[in-house]
DNA sequence: GCCAACGTTGGC
DNA sequence: GCCAACGTTGGC
């Protein structure tokens, strides 16, 4: 069992969008490190789901991977805005995970907060001009950020 | 294979 | 809206 954290504009799709939904395919990722961090994602993983762009960015929620790697269908959609017309059936080039809805928090964690915390110094998160999109979290890192949320 | 130019991410 | 940081592209 691992864990991860993901990002998501929550104007695009949000924790509520979630919680509604139960379950998303998540795709559209195009980042060859956070592409191989998607493949060793299995069925069972939790993740921090995170608002990103938006007025607070921070944790907002509790996700769990449903489904692990699979070909993200969009490549092969020429109507898709993340279609790649490089990337061949045989050999497809980006993946998608299905995720489904676990939990909100009740208050949010704040990026301003995350970056307080001594046990997340080496999360890629707070490190100065990040822009993973997909990141794993260690156990010790998880605590450190859920022990936060009351409930 | 180098690297400048460009496009994107995402906090502020 | 600004802009720093980063990844990708493409000319050479």
């Amino acid at each position: 069992m691992a864990y991860w954290l993901m990002k998501s504009e929550p104007d695009v799709f949000s924790i509520d969008d979630l919680k509604r939904k139960k379950r998303e395919v998540w795709d559209g990722v195009r980042n060859y490190q956070a592409r191989n961090y998607l493949r060793s994602m299995q069925a069972g993983d939790e993740i921090l789901f995170y608002h990103s762009s938006c007025a607070v960015p921070g944790v907002a929620g509790i996700a769990r991977i449903r489904r692990g790697a699979f070909a993200d269908p969009t490549q092969f959609d020429p109507r898709s805005e993340y279609h790649d017309a490089g990337s061949k059936p045989e050999d497809p080039r980006w993946s998608a995970v299905e995720v489904e809805f676990v939990r909100k928090l009740k208050t949010p964690l704040p990026l301003e907060l995350l970056k307080t915390l001594p046990e997340l110094s080496e999360l890629a998160l707070v490190k100065r001009g990040n822009r993973l999109s997909v990141m794993p979290v260690s156990e010790t890192q998880w605590s450190a950020i859920v022990g936060l949320s009351p409930g």
